[in-house]
DNA sequence: ATGAAAGCGCTAACAC
DNA sequence: GTGTTAGCGCTTTCAT
């Protein structure tokens, strides 16, 4: 196991000057360098990550807390950060709520306190007063992705813009009976998403001076089979049928698409369907949506910590950043029949 | 920022008390130790990972390194993973090597090297013999999932049975003329998954005395795009129609079953279909499947490490474990119709 | 069972 | 620009 003084010997220079040569930090006379790299470079020396943070109090690890893994948003922001964190030499440590019980608690009051990591990116986490001030207190910063997070830097997407687009499309198009298939409102404590998109939607057909009866606005969960079941539901009833449905996600609006195929219906001739996210299955079902991008929202996330992070740059980060959104239209969206 | 020392004078004992009544190694009386936890509780103290590793030697951090995050098996794997090694009070570093470049060289050869993990899972990963070695110079614990690794303890599947079984389900029920989609040759990189497959799709025909033509087994991309222009392309065949597909994965067994209905086709009536994985989608499209437990795979992963590691345990793991799977039968398979 | 003391492998003043 | 020195916050002998 070489360390900084192996390499020191063969270099011919004391350990200091090995750390300031391969840290980058405090001035080495180009000779020195060119040494101190080949003689790491021959041992094969790497860093000790445990001394290094011991001594510098910092630990080139960042820590990524996220509810869910394997879901199609979250493990694309997680992609997004580990990407950006790699390229700037740092670790991804990962931490996955989905377990539930008091898994939070332990990670946000044990894992997270032992110094392992500089900062914390928290995505889709609703966090506590206690949970934001522990780890403030311990001096990591800390962004959040996908809300605002008090007093913290927070990368947002304007979720009723997102779906006011996305209704406005509809709308633009000559529909105006329109199902919107939301989130739940029980399930709505990661920032409350599902209201601020239906919000939107009825802010764009107040907007445009249709009616918005309760009845087009349905709550579910996320999931393909919860857009099925409830497209199905509302397609199949003989009065009010919609002509164009504006699903919450890709994954309902998917499951939107399968039941108005079972039904015999064709999209988008006798049924338009909107979705939001961009989610990898949209293209191949040809489906119109509002892109978000997770990938670069956690790229972004990092790189907003990193700016923190390093001592050259040590950049105050803006309180609040907007996500960039952006409607794709494909060929579930289409002028109503008549 | 609380240390060891604090907690000690609170309790009015050592640090080294300290230590050894909160790591458990060393004897306590039960007097000093009850003093011990409740100082450290009333000062929230929590041991700095990284003075601890480096004193010790041991960090309480796995490396698990993948190819791919946002894809469900991968995704399935380290969650986990990562339950087990929380449930265990490690912490789980990820490397998503999915960026392609030298992000794989500078992860086995910088990051997993820098002393920062325990131990490392490599997941459908066919680590060269010098990574391999790399890693076991650093006395680095190592396993892997989804494949053999040459002198390391792995967990593997048994593909070839997987892909017979599938295939004789299908034969059971009577059908004859089956088509295969498998993995494409090309990427198969990791472990020959897909002529695995293919392998034990040609033996279970050939024990039944069913003819394999070369048509019957086609090569594609596991992706729902690519089972869908496959499966159409078949089945709209004029000659030599299959009655069954078996696809070498759950997606793209959803991408024919997909196909199939674009083409009036109905399952399981005109068309059976089986997959392999027992995906999230697979209980909504009634899919016949092989069911391999990925979460499962990576619980099991770190807790062979974790035995590894545990001084108090030690255990010398077997190099080969064998993963179970299991065949779910829903309603897109059937007997043929005459 | 407990404390004193010596490191773990590095970094960061501080001197020169 | 470079070396010397003193820690970083723990764990682990070694005494007692």
């Amino acid at each position: 196991m070489v360390g900084i003084n192996e390499v020191a010997r063969r270099a011919g220079v004391s350990a200091a000057t090995v750390s300031r040569a391969l840290s980058g930090n405090g001035a080495v006379s180009a000779g020195a360098r060119a040494r101190v790299e080949s003689a790491a470079n021959d041992l094969r020396y790497v860093v000790s990550s445990n001394a290094s943070s011991l001594a510098s109090g910092r630990t080139r690890n960042v820590g990524v807390v996220v509810p869910h893994l394997n879901r199609w948003f979250f493990s694309s922001v997680v992609e997004g950060a580990e990407r950006a964190l790699l390229r700037n030499g740092y670790d991804l440590t990962l931490y996955n709520l989905s377990g539930g019980g008091d898994e939070r608690r332990s990670v946000f009051e044990h894992f997270l306190r032992r110094r392992r990591v500089d900062a914390v990116i928290a995505v889709a986490l609703e966090l506590t007063e206690v949970e934001i001030s522990g780890l403030l207190a311990l001096n990591k910063p800390l962004v959040g992705v996908g809300g605002p997070l008090a007093g913290v830097p927070s990368l947002e997407i304007d979720e009723v813009a997102i779906a006011r687009l996305a209704t406005e499309h509809l709308i633009m198009l000559g529909h105006t009976t329109i199902l919107h298939i939301g989130g739940s409102s029980q399930e709505d404590t990661n920032f409350h998403i599902g209201s601020h998109r239906r919000t939107g939607f009825a802010q764009a057909m107040t907007t445009a001076g249709l009616p918005v009866p309760a009845r087009s606005m349905i709550s579910s969960n996320f999931t393909v089979a919860g857009g099925y079941a409830h497209a199905k539901q509302a397609l199949g009833h003989p009065h009010h049928r919609p002509t164009a449905i504006f699903a919450a996600s890709d994954e309902m609006a998917i499951g939107a698409h399968l039941a108005a195929r079972d039904l015999g219906l064709t999209v988008p001739q006798d049924l338009s369907i909107i979705g939001i996210d961009d989610h990898e299955l949209a293209e191949f079902f040809q489906l119109t949506t509002v892109a978000q991008f997770p990938k670069g929202q956690g790229e972004l996330a990092a790189e907003i910590l990193i700016a923190q992070l390093e001592p050259s740059r040590r950049e105050e980060p803006a309180l609040r950043v907007t996500l960039p959104f952006e409607l794709i239209v494909r060929s579930s969206t289409a002028r109503p029949r008549d």
